[in-house]
DNA sequence: GCATTTTGTAAGCGCTTACTTACATATTAA
DNA sequence: TTAATATGTAAGTAAGCGCTTACAAAATGC
């Protein structure tokens, strides 16, 4: 890949972020090179087209998935301990990449197979690392009999929900409950159940 | 309201999926117009602008909840079967309400207030709705003790989780487990939990 | 059968966009 | 100190966008 200089560089955290927020055809070169602080004709120096500079943003913005370095740090901890500390660094982690993760959800029909393709690589590790990490508890007869994979996509699911209603949507003006307690809540859920 | 002609409807339903496909910006009155099968000057004599078209159909297609109807249907039935019952009118409700769904998503920042009114709305009536039906299974001793808000989140966000990657972003082409088996396991785990 | 309403066709305006060319200036390297 | 490289300024092109005007044609209503 080429390498990046330290105007290219400013230019795709330019890109990111408009194009996040603005969306590919909303964000138009002239404000990206604004924003970016160079003039426009420098942008097209730095890259061949508008189209261009949308994919290396992509290339080098995809995810870079963490969870598996994360588990053997909780495997000593009780179960119920672990999920949140889990739960709790998924949501860190959902955070730090929450402009890309808009840029996927508002553009993946512009490009699905590329868009379709980061998410899903991030997806399918996040949920192959919960799922051996639940299907290891079982052996252990710590856990419950339970479908892993379906295990993991619930968890996953409702804890991202969460940061997607919070972040994206913009809900944490309106929520009174702190992100600890929801997280907390949404673990002991998972743990325990919810029937008598 | 206006009352809509048979024209004005269909150049509705053309705006609605465009708006939801591309975007307001990448969503050109001319494709609006010609996928309505109408001519372009047509669509600017039934709506004053495009950003009154656009008005328009989040006024006509704004969310019309109605998961409060079903919990009359599902209150004799055993908690685990309501459950899976409620779950699956959501998932199809949300499915009807796909390309609405996808608008937000995309649009939230450009139109804010708006779109954050008709998530929020719909989203509170859902929380709400199914916080009171745990709040009274808790006070007939069926259901344990946990925050009810929390547990409506956790479980709409699983099922909303769930259905954003299937539909939206579209890996149902790559799953193996049915919508059935998905939402049943979900659903197994939300009420007996996943410790032994 | 005629009047009214609705829509189509055609042309166009003013503006914006992605992108290019040419020359000047600033910075960096030899 | 000079050469090479990177960037800025200015002007511009071609295409497309939102929207308008004028006239013709089709559909509807009385």
């Amino acid at each position: 890949m080429q390498e990046q200089t330290y105007t290219g560089q400013r230019i795709l955290e330019s890109a990111l972020h408009l194009f996040s927020t603005r969306g590919y055809v909303g964000a138009t070169t002239r404000e990206i090179a604004k924003n970016a602080g160079i003039a426009e004709v420098t942008l097209f120096r730095h890259f061949e087209s508008k189209e261009k500079l949308f994919e290396s943003v992509l290339n080098t913005y995809s995810f870079l998935p963490a969870l598996k370095g994360l588990l053997p740090q909780v495997a000593d901890k009780p179960y119920e301990e672990a999920m949140l500390t889990i739960a709790t660094r998924f949501y860190e982690k959902l955070t730090h990449r929450k402009e890309m993760i808009k840029l996927i959800q508002a553009e993946v029909q512009r490009y699905p197979e590329k868009l379709l393709s980061i998410h899903k690589t991030f997806v399918d590790e996040l949920r192959q690392t919960l799922a051996g990490y639940f299907k290891d508890l079982q052996k252990k007869k710590i856990l419950a009999d339970f479908d892993p994979e379906i295990g993991a996509m619930a968890f996953l699911g409702m804890c991202f929900s969460y940061f997607n209603s919070q972040e994206i949507l913009m809900h944490k003006k309106h929520t009174q409950k702190t992100k600890e307690e929801t997280l907390s809540g949404f673990v002991k859920i998972f743990v325990r159940g919810t029937a008598v």
